[in-house]
DNA sequence: GGGCAGGTGTAAT
DNA sequence: ATTACACCTGCC
């Protein structure tokens, strides 16, 4: 049943969904069930890369496979870890996070999601998320909603946030609402625009600093020069190369951009997952 | 039940 | 320029 994706083999769809940049996805036993936009969509591992299951059409599977990370044929990545295995370092961290796809999300969706983020853990980030979908999102049936857009999300009442658990995050999620929802922070544009413009554009939301601006301008804008940096992160380089050395975050970001160049926000993917599994705080 | 994790904003030096 | 602390919630 379903499909098999093409240009999927080598993707893990584990280590890729289970990698802390998306939130929506959901396991049940084999098959992931996430939403993508106004679409509940089922993945599952295959043998020969990731299956679409359902009966879903030609143009189901394009969008599926864009939002995998392995369309266009550039951003593929299988082309990352090959130019990312000539660094000793990341050569030997691979065989433990190879597979892993940077996703092509929603900027919007990826947006608010990094802001609920902040000083948040993983498993509280979904139910917030899930919360407001339920609460603001149009329903998909079978109990699934979609996630809110700006509008309905900037005219919100403070208690239906709160509802969601947002905490003091709550004035944050609104404000940037009412940015989009009124054309004062353009998504789009920002995704075509210069890492650092974008970057400084986002850095102006209240809410958002450098560690959530580079989680929307990798995962949501398709900025693949960027690498944010979190604790994990921060212990990877530290650690890994630096002997365990302090480094302020100025000096992570240029070690790698000169490392990793374009390739900077795949290497940030792969050391996130080997640290999250591997290194000790 | 107190301590802790997790980024950002703000106020202090 | 760097540093210390508060912020909300859920988990241990």
């Amino acid at each position: 049943m379903g499909v098999l994706l093409a240009d999927t083999a080598g993707l893990d769809l584990k280590r890729t969904l289970d990698s802390g940049q998306a939130f929506r996805w959901r396991w049940d036993g084999p098959v992931a069930a996430g939403v993508l936009g106004r679409r509940v969509v089922r993945l599952t591992q295959a043998p020969g890369g990731v299956r679409l299951l359902g009966a879903d059409g030609d143009r189901v599977a394009a969008a599926v496979r864009r939002y995998l990370g392995v369309l266009p044929s550039r951003a593929h990545p299988r082309r990352a870890e090959t130019a990312l295995r000539e660094d000793r370092v990341l050569a030997r961290i691979l065989p433990h996070t190879s597979g892993i796809s940077l996703l092509a999300q929603d900027p919007w969706e990826t947006f608010i999601s990094f802001i609920i983020s902040q000083n948040n853990n993983i498993p509280k980030i979904m139910r917030s998320i899930e919360g407001l979908s339920r609460a603001l999102g149009a329903s998909l049936g079978d109990g699934v909603y979609a996630f809110p857009g700006p509008e309905r999300l900037a005219a919100a009442r403070m208690r239906t946030l709160a509802a969601s658990s947002l905490g003091y995050r709550a004035p944050y999620v609104r404000t940037a609402a009412r940015l989009v929802a009124d054309g004062r922070l353009d998504l789009a544009a920002l995704a075509r625009a210069e890492l650092e413009a974008a970057r400084e554009a986002l850095l102006a939301v209240p809410g958002v600093g450098e560690k959530v601006g580079d989680c929307v301008l990798l995962f949501g804008l398709g900025h693949r020069t960027a690498f944010p940096v979190d604790v994990w992160v921060r212990r990877a380089v530290e650690q890994l190369y630096f002997r365990g050395r302090r480094l302020r975050l100025d000096d992570i970001q240029a070690f790698a951009r000169a490392r990793f160049g374009p390739h900077a926000g795949y290497a940030q993917q792969h050391l996130f997952a080997y640290a999250r599994g591997r290194l000790r705080p």
